[in-house]
DNA sequence: ATGAAAGCGCTAACAG
DNA sequence: CTGTTAGCGCTTTCAT
């Protein structure tokens, strides 16, 4: 014991893994890690696993089918005991290696088919309370911008908006991921002549070009056209108006992921589970009810 | 082979590993994930370390000496080839194991003591081009804002404004991690009634707390107050007016942090190297000229 | 060429 | 309770 100390030594987890069977690395695949939301979610985890005695394998999918199904197999090799996945999208199941893993917890965006164990935020109650909020304010028209239908959260958000925006008009535009593709779909919408009196735009970054484009075009904010986030970023509160959005519980998210990923870890053998936590909704600036319009209001 | 296929095996890393002696995976310790620096900085760190054949194994710190001591020990339990490290504060040297590592990089902040293989940015450089900025737009006094002078980056800053700031006279106030103690100094700062014309913060944290303080104190900026930041975030370009802000590489430290590794990795041996890569500054209008001040403006 | 055997660092099981 | 031994899944080496 005092060589321990003296010499530093620390056993090797592999080779005591190898012997004893017990696992004590855990991983987690997310799309991005740029992506505000998914590092948080990544930084609880890497605590809460740090607290049960797991460290944290980390893989990102870059966004790309392709690379999620290479890496969902290639983290194999480290034998985990568990994997927590954000899927790039609900084509998951089909990428699944044959041999699957000794637990799997899947969250944020829910996949097309199978039955896994999921966590994930009411997104269809949320975004329904920001379209009947822009209804009660007095918006006709509301644009609905996400980045594609094949994501769960975005399609969710837009039913839930749909079903919840009484006899408000709402047209989803679909911009896809490339920043300047989003940017110039944005400004082709914008500029038309009979525009929509409101924009909800369905994630944070697609939120960030959007305020942009809309600062752009030299729109009044919520004049000329009200705005709203799905996904709550810090430059929201900050800027004038401040914008209305709703903030997601990851941390939440990523502790009822952990729980459950722990639970299937010790072996607990029940029915795959989903979880859906509760978004807060900050009714800011940006939304709220225009002076009555001014019909003499130049422009 | 067929077999391989059918069954989705892949081999055991570990298993691999511990007979041949070829390592596969690296390490990488961020005082905090949330951080967005931190975060591109791992995200860009991934993708190098994959395209080499390299799984990473990501810790964080916490902004805690203790748990990176302890984090920094347990890591080697993994026989990782290598860890870059972001350390917490100048005390690495100390903290680290007296194993060692078989290859070891430090990133972003330079410890007291000791010869490590160093990336980092051109703090000083940067911080006095932000100071001969204000000073050349007529302002007098600048109050330099850092958490504190223990982390090299925040030294080296206040060192190279000192050193350019010419006649403008500079204050060096130091506020610590904890953000309502942040704003508590900030806020008694800045209602005295001989405040500083000029306000510098050395980290992006901050620089968001500043600008919150300075709009709570619904002082006109630049009017009352000019504003620029070391370390760049997403909204210093969305507020009105836009911030003046140094903007650091932060995926070309990413590179070369991961290249240095790779040959410590290989075995080069030779003295350690620092390597400084170059800000760039972007003035906004956050720190303009203020337009020749009315003397009899109120207040 | 292909096949058998030894051993990486550890832990578990068993013997003294 | 302490000491020895076998073997986890691989790769390397040595023998055929």
């Amino acid at each position: 014991m005092a060589a321990v100390e003296e010499l530093g030594y620390v056993a090797d987890s592999n080779a005591s893994r190898l012997r004893s069977g017990r696992h004590s690395l855990a991983g987690i695949v997310v799309p991005d890690l740029t992506n505000p939301m998914f590092a948080a979610f990544v930084s609880t985890l890497e605590s809460l696993a740090r607290d049960d005695g797991f460290d944290l394998l980390v893989v990102s999918s870059a966004n790309t089918p392709e690379q999620e199904a290479e890496r969902l197999n290639a983290i194999r090799s480290w034998r985990p005991a568990g994997l927590i996945v954000i899927p790039c999208d609900g084509g998951l199941a089909a990428r699944l290696p044959r041999g699957g893993y000794p637990a799997l917890v899947v969250a944020d965006r829910i996949p097309d088919e199978a039955a896994f164990d999921l966590v994930a935020v009411d997104n269809a109650r949320a975004a329904g309370a920001i379209t009947a909020h822009l209804a009660s304010q007095g918006y006709r028209t509301c644009l609905v911008v996400g980045t594609t239908l094949a994501i769960s959260n975005v399609r969710e958000r837009w039913e839930g908006a749909v079903a919840a925006a009484g006899t408000m008009t709402l047209q989803f535009l679909d911009v896809g991921l490339d920043p300047s593709a989003v940017r110039a779909r944005l400004k082709a919408h914008l500029s038309r002549p009979l525009r929509a009196d409101a924009l909800f735009s369905l994630d944070h970054v697609t939120s960030l070009i959007a305020y942009q484009t809309i600062a752009d075009l030299d729109l009044d904010m919520p004049g000329d056209i009200a705005f709203a986030s799905f996904d709550e970023t810090e430059w929201m509160r900050l800027v004038r108006p401040p914008i209305t959005a709703v903030s997601q519980p990851v941390e939440d998210m990523a502790r009822a992921s952990w729980k459950r990923l722990m639970r299937r870890i010790s072996g607990e053998d029940c029915d795959a589970e989903t979880v859906r936590l509760t978004c807060s909704i900050a009714i800011r600036g940006s939304s709220l009810r225009r002076s009555d319009k001014d019909p003499s209001r130049p422009d």
